[in-house]
DNA sequence: ACTCTGCCAAGAGGA
């Protein structure tokens, strides 16, 4: 049987024909030769494509892409069917010319925008023009993808189809699945069913290789077993749980909806299409032949789209031989039936087919998006199976539709940007240059008003005000809520004039005013992350990773067995385990540790492989050593599940790992806020955050103070007391070291002894679990919810995971709601019963003070540590516990370490000797004399003279018997950070953290590196927040000592307040010219130091510093596999 | 003006 490949459709956009039209294009009147049809009678023209660099190469099987950024657009008069519009290729000087007609002439392109066109890069018009290219896009032919870097789901843009609003107002409010209760199955039975399918999928093995033998398809009992494993997964009956349905009636009616599957798989799944396989057309006979992938993750910065395919599937497909096609190949003779193969997206619908058109655009969207992905010029078409009726329809991406989606996809990026560049100008930042707010005339009006005034600037566009589709509407409560917040001044309809009041008339002025503003806020912030993600494809690897965001030139390598622990924890994201390290050759050169730049442990990264193929794998670090990095992934990324990807050079595969910028819990603390707002939100809560209703507190609290613990102190007593009285809510200001974690416990506790239930929460993971550990062992039971591989380890056995998986959904009901005590982050509330706003501690503090107890008795500090915070922070509202720990002070075991510095001899003017003495309690140690200046590494601050004074301390205590973990080195800076580590790798319990991690610690004796100093006096923001600087200094029990730059450090008010005080109680400590070296050498900080500069200077390679070539620094090591083998050894020492 | 934290996602479907 011979089998001939399909004909691409689009390829008769052949680039000749555009040719032909330029033909002594000169003086031609453009806007009137792009408005007629084309006249293919000229005879062709002599000049070659124009050969000139484009930056994204093209991916497309249609027409090559260009990235273009728009120069200049002229007034557009309205009814002009064709604009020009002068662009530039990205990254290059080279200028094209876009010609365009038809609805992209239309669209709303301003200077700096970035635009994608697809169409073939022709000469200009003009031969005038030398070095510029131009491009048509017409009705006829070529695409224009307006704001590309706006990847947009091809679920939004077929949505939009009906109501452009709705698909936004969606994403700025991940709420549940509307529709009541009957939504909330339908859903359920919808993700159990896609599973199911996509299960069989991939777990069947076809027989393509014998051809002629029927497949026997997915036999009953495998579908069933299928069934089962997904509804008895954790997923499965939380599915249930959530939708109110037992795991029973789902496994009955999954049965009913999965019983067309065996059939199905009967027809379709087989090498060689038949008549059995015939599709609703009723003449193409259809065969899936293979499964590539299923739930394939796929963004496409080319077409501005990402999504998830169902499955991509290898077709052969026959079909009755066409008379055009026919007569176009010439002719192959016999007429009867054509079989080609090929992809295509499978999409599974297991709803009615009502939504017919948009299932039709969104299968059309994924073959964009597959053929980016697998490069393969036949994606024409896709298909979608209806498991309830059964049907399997080939939906093939026609120009037309196609342009259509491309435009509606458009038209929701436009509206995307508007809103992103009202939030720049608010937040300050104005765009990439000036020419992004030059103006553009439209009919005589100059748009640049609208973006300075960002109030009026609408970002959502005007409600259809269709009756019958909005009351429908699942997204009714949100495009409500913002049509009574942001639209106000839109006239609604007569008939939806009760729908409206019935969903907004109980806010208030007031009410629409809070929303405004923590809507804005927390937009602000989603915009701060988004601006990071498109460098995943607008900046090369290289790029990025001199920025710290990126490890690029990266291999995949087996796990060690040091890893196997890490392998084994498994998340919902965490499904496979994957290690990497540095590829490096002899011409490239890359950082030496994984350890410098911004990607830490627990932090979320993108997996790709440049160019090209983007998110292959997200996930998040487990482990981070200088070497290598391991990392936890939702999808293998081995050399199996790459087979299929069109990658040239497979055996030397380069990855990238990219941090990611995760912005969906962003969407969703916007939606907890709107949840305040709607109509049957919870108006007690609305009256108490938003309208500052007095907390009402019972004169009478039923608790016994005599359950209560001896330890408590009076104003720790007094907190539980208001705990104990308040009905809305009591506040509990507890300053550092007056012991807020043991309060909080003793009030779980409390409460708990009630009969009432807690929810524990904070913004951070650590704080939770301090809290949990500090519970103890307690006799009633604690639910801890979050990401498991988040949570401590000693707070694991509190975790859903840790008990037995739940089959049915009573089980999880008491798994769930019978623990007295829920604990989890604020943000973590993918969760049927989490859900939490952010803090609102000082506003309602700040209305309410006799809602707030202070705790006032601290048992950390010294008095003279105290005296610090006191006088800076505090107005002396803070008091020592008790005289012990007012005259706290670091004892040393042995002094003798110190005097043989000296040759045995006591040392009046050692700076070590001075600064252990036991009544140094607080001290600035001045390194002005020495100097030691900051150095950058990139964007990141660091001071290599004051890492290695810090380590030399850092010994001698330790010399001197103070235990490792009784030290903790803090510094504000990253960077310092890991000078620090490094030095210190071989020290285990010493603790070197930023100031905003020692949050809730305390160690005997604390030492801060202020890294800043500099003869030009810059300080940076960091050090110039008071609460970083307290909470450093605020560790410290017994001694704290300050090392910096005296003359650099006083451009701070604070700080210079701060030197004032240490002056005025004698506690600055000024360093002599050449501390740093006295005693190096016997503390072996001669090799340390040697490494540290290494270290050091090696980072700054990094940056743009310039650093001598020492010979030290040999060529590196050539090949990568001896290279990895060295990095195991080093890792195991 | 260099720090931190949290979040898995696009889609699952309905008159």
């Amino acid at each position: 049987m011979s089998v001939d490949e399909k004909e691409n459709v689009r390829e008769e956009n052949a680039p000749e024909d555009l040719s032909k039209l330029l033909e002594g294009a000169e003086g031609w009147d453009w806007n009137d030769m792009l408005s007629s049809p084309i006249k293919p009678e000229q005879k062709p023209p002599n000049a070659e494509p124009v050969q000139t660099a484009i930056s994204q190469p093209s991916k497309s099987p249609h027409l090559p892409c260009t990235r273009c950024i728009i120069e200049s657009v002229p007034a557009l008069s309205s009814g002009r069917p064709a604009l020009q519009v002068l662009t530039r290729i990205d990254h290059t000087s080279t200028r094209v010319l876009l010609l365009l007609s038809g609805d992209w002439a239309l669209l709303p392109l301003l200077p700096g925008d970035v635009v994608n066109v697809h169409a073939p890069l022709i000469p200009p018009p003009s031969v005038h023009s030398p070095g510029m290219a131009a491009a048509v896009v017409s009705g006829a032919e070529g695409f224009i993808i307006h704001h590309p870097d706006v990847l947009l789901p091809p679920t939004m843009v077929s949505t939009a189809s009906q109501c452009t609003r709705k698909p936004l107002v969606s994403s700025l409010l991940r709420s549940a699945p509307g529709g009541g209760d009957g939504g909330a199955r339908a859903v359920l039975w919808g993700n159990l069913l896609h599973e199911v399918v996509q299960r069989c999928m991939t777990t069947t093995t076809t027989t393509a290789n014998s051809p002629g033998t029927a497949s026997s398809g997915w036999p009953p009992a495998l579908i069933d077993e299928h069934t089962r494993t997904v509804l008895y997964s954790r997923a499965g009956v939380e599915g249930c749980f959530r939708a109110g349905v037992s795991v029973e009636e789902a496994l009955a009616e999954l049965r009913h909806r999965a019983r067309g599957l065996a059939e199905f798989s009967q027809r379709f799944l087989r090498p060689v299409p038949g008549k059995e396989g015939q599709l609703t057309d009723g003449e193409t006979w259809l065969a899936l032949s293979r499964t590539r992938a299923v739930e394939e993750d796929v963004w496409s910065p080319s077409w501005g789209l990402k999504g998830k395919v169902d499955a991509s599937v290898e077709v052969a497909v026959s079909a009755p031989r066409r008379e055009a096609f026919f007569d176009k190949r010439g002719g192959t003779g016999g007429g009867g039936r054509e079989l080609s193969k090929g992809t295509m997206p499978f999409e599974i619908k297991t709803g009615r087919a009502s939504k017919g058109l948009e299932h039709r655009a969104q299968t059309m969207l994924y073959t964009l998006l597959l053929g980016e992905r697998y490069g393969q010029s036949e994606i024409t078409s896709g298909l979608l199976y209806y498991t309830q009726s059964a049907e399997v329809i080939q939906v093939d991406a026609r120009r037309n539709e196609l342009r259509a989606l491309i435009m509606a996809r458009n038209e929701l990026a436009e509206w995307v940007m508007r809103r992103r560049r009202g939030l720049d100008v608010l937040s300050g930042r104005k765009g990439k240059g000036p020419k992004e707010h030059a103006h553009r005339e439209r009919d005589g009006e100059a748009t640049e008003t609208e973006l300075g005034d960002v109030e009026e600037a609408p970002f959502l566009p005007p409600p259809i005000d269709d009756s019958w589709a909005c009351t429908k509407c699942y997204a009714l409560d949100g495009c409500m809520l913002y049509r009574r917040t942001h639209d106000a001044p839109l006239s609604v309809p007569h008939d939806l004039e009760e729908l409206y009041a019935r969903k907004t008339s109980h806010l208030t002025p007031r009410h629409a005013a809070f929303f405004r503003t923590w809507e804005r806020l927390i937009s602000l912030e989603e915009n701060d992350m988004n601006r990071f993600r498109s460098e995943l494809w607008t900046m090369t690897a290289p790029a990025r990773e001199s920025a710290g965001r990126c490890f690029a030139d990266m291999v995949l390598v087996p796990l060690r067995e040091a890893d196997e622990g890490l392998a084994e924890a498994s998340g919902r994201i965490h499904r496979h385990t994957a290690r990497f390290v540095k590829r490096l050759t002899l011409t490239q050169k890359g950082p030496e540790t994984l350890l410098n730049g911004h990607i830490s442990v627990g932090d979320a990264v993108v997996v790709s492989i440049d160019p090209g193929f983007l998110a292959l794998g997200r996930g998040f670090v487990l482990s981070l050593a200088p070497e290598s990095i391991v990392l936890g992934l939702d999808r293998a990324v081995d050399a199996s599940a790459l087979q299929d990807l069109p990658i040239k050079n497979k055996d030397a595969l380069v990855w990238r790992i990219d941090k990611d910028e995760l912005s969906s819990g962003v969407a969703r603390l916007r939606d907890n806020l709107a949840q305040l707002f709607y109509a049957d939100g919870d108006e007690r809560r609305r009256a108490l955050v938003v309208d500052l209703e007095p907390p009402i507190f019972s004169a009478t609290p039923a608790f016994d103070p005599s359950h209560l613990s001896a330890s408590l102190n009076a104003p720790q007593q007094a907190a539980i007391a208001k705990v104990a009285a308040a009905k809305d809510y009591a506040l509990i200001l507890g300053m550092p070291g007056t012991g807020k974690t043991s309060t909080i416990a003793e009030i779980i506790r409390m409460l708990v002894r009630q009969g009432k239930t807690v929810l524990l929460t904070s913004y951070t993971h650590s704080a939770v679990d301090t809290i949990l550990l500090r519970l103890g062992e307690v006799e009633f039971d604690v639910l801890r919810l979050g990401n498991t591989d988040k949570v401590h380890p000693d707070v694991k056995k509190y975790t859903l995971g840790a008990r037995p998986q739940a089959t049915t959904v009573q089980q999880l009901e008491h798994q769930l709601l019978l623990p007295p005590v829920v604990a989890t982050t604020c943000l973590s509330i993918d969760h049927p019963i989490g859900g939490l706003d952010v803090s609102l501690f000082r506003r309602l503090s700040d209305a309410h003070p006799e809602a707030v107890v202070d705790l006032t008795l601290q048992y950390r500090m010294n008095e003279d540590i105290m005296l610090l915070s006191n006088r800076l922070i505090y107005n002396d509202r803070l008091q020592c516990g008790s005289e012990e720990v007012a005259r706290r002070s670091l004892v040393l075991k042995d002094k003798s370490p110190l005097h043989a510095l000296h040759g045995g001899a006591p040392c009046p003017d050692c700076w070590l000797s001075a600064l252990l003495d036991e009544n140094c309690k607080a001290v600035f140690v001045d390194t002005d004399a020495l100097p030691a200046r900051d150095s950058r590494v990139g964007d990141l601050v660091q001071n290599p003279i004051e890492a290695q004074l810090v380590f030399q301390l850092t010994q001698m205590l330790m010399r001197c018997g103070v235990p490792a973990t009784d030290i903790g080195l803090i510094s504000l800076y990253r960077q310092q950070i890991k000078l620090l580590s490094h030095l210190f790798r071989d020290t285990p319990g010493l603790e070197i953290l930023t100031a905003d991690r020692s949050q809730g610690r305390d160690k005997q004796c604390i030492i801060v590196s202020m890294v800043r100093s500099n003869e030009t006096g810059e300080l940076g923001d960091l050090l110039k927040d008071w609460r970083r600087i307290n909470v450093s200094f605020t560790r410290a029990r017994a001694k704290l000592v300050i090392v910096g730059s005296r003359s650099t450090l006083g451009a701070s008010a604070l700080l210079k307040e701060f030197l004032e005080l240490m002056e005025g109680k004698g506690w600055i400590y000024a360093l002599p010219a050449g501390a740093h070296l006295r005693h190096a050498e016997q503390l072996g900080s001669q090799a340390q130091g040697e490494s540290l500069k290494r270290v050091s200077e090696e980072s700054e390679e990094d940056g743009d510093n310039t650093s001598v070539d020492t010979p030290a620094k040999k060529a590196k090591v050539e090949n990568p596999t001896k290279r990895a083998i060295l990095g195991d050894i080093i890792n195991a020492l």
